[in-house]
DNA sequence: GACAACTCTGCACGCTCTGCAATAATTCAG
DNA sequence: CTGAATTATTGCAGAGCGTGCAGAGTTGTC
């Protein structure tokens, strides 16, 4: 079976329950007028309950706990794949990462919705992508063995996200239909125009 | 005459001793011992005065107010120069904001010694910096014009930002003597290297 | 010196987040 | 099924950040 307790399953419908009612109360009254309170409220639960399950209150709203990239293509990326080229790797983790959302795409997307008109916000998905971010820059070295100099981790770490961002906006222009993660190609084929325009 | 009344120079003088303040607490206790309060009683002033300087305690630890870029410097990115040359006018662009920090070298490069030690203080800086984000944003509307997608925009101003950071590490790993802007030109070879490693 | 403009300050308040210890619910072994 | 071990929930007390307000003190202007 898939031994999915019945305490791991209440854990998750609750931690959902969290995350939905946020979006919630957040779009019918702003963002800012939004307390940890009137969240626990709607879940029916105590506020230090709330706390056992998110760090901040900004933490609800991304929906995030622990957004792990997808071991297979972190190891593929780590071990030099799946294609050599440094930069269509970047593209090949980049895309695991925005098609495995912990909670499902459609809450990935309201956060980002909700990120779009609260810039703290997308600082703080980055912030918490931190703990991505190391796990990032220890593959990165593995990559790199030698070459890896902590500058040249801190520049990829940074032009990850700053795909995964772009591709968020770029999605969101093209009205917001579609997989996320098609809009990485044309945002990194951006990237080569700018960083190398007569290739 | 240079027409700093007073007030100005009062102004000026209150809120460097709230940023030096700051910064020797923080190396004597680690910044999270640092509060607000005892800040206040360092500099001799209530606490409510310190909240008329600084928006938020992570501001007086970064020291910004308003980090302006160059005019002329952005004057001249947003009108397609100095060089014609996207990737080359970012790094010019960037070497300007890195030689004008609003408070001085030393309260900037203290600034960065203890962001290393506290990720989500550079993200506020990238916050902070999104009031530049803005203006950022807006130099590369003007200069791209109809070619400026949003995602575009999201992408370039992140790489500023990145070039910035990873040139600081650079810094700070090669010793953290002499200027920080002399670090950019090997992060942009990196970055190079990494985007059109055939070129 | 008088009036306007700005700054500092104390106070009250709301909100986020933590530590602690008691209580309740789930799991597991026998 | 039952008792013991594990884990979750809760209230409470409290530190800390940050804001609005109104009065008192400074600085600038004429």
């Amino acid at each position: 079976m898939e031994a999915e307790g019945l305490r791991a399953r209440k854990k998750r419908a609750r931690l959902e329950a969290f995350v939905d009612a946020t979006h919630r109360l957040a779009a019918e009254q702003g963002l800012d007028r939004v307390t940890v309170e009137a969240i626990c409220a709607e879940v029916g639960v105590s506020v230090r309950t709330f706390f056992n399950y998110f760090e901040s209150k900004d933490d609800a709203v991304l929906g995030m706990e622990h957004w792990r990239l997808d071991q297979a293509a972190a190891e593929a990326f780590a071990t030099g794949g799946p294609t050599g080229d440094l930069l269509a790797d970047m593209q090949a983790l980049t895309t695991s990462a925005l098609d495995h959302p912990p909670l499902g795409k459609e809450r990935m997307e309201r956060a980002f919705e909700l990120a779009k008109g609260h810039p703290e916000l997308m600082l703080r998905a980055y912030t918490h992508v931190q703990g991505l971010h190391d796990e990032i820059g220890a593959l990165v070295r593995r990559r790199l063995g030698d070459a890896a100099d902590e500058s040249a981790v801190a520049l990829i770490g940074t032009l990850l996200l700053g795909l995964a961002h772009a591709t968020f906006v770029r999605w969101d222009t093209a009205g917001g239909s579609g997989d996320v993660q098609d809009h990485l190609p044309s945002v990194v084929a951006d990237l080569t125009a700018i960083v190398a325009p007569r290739t």
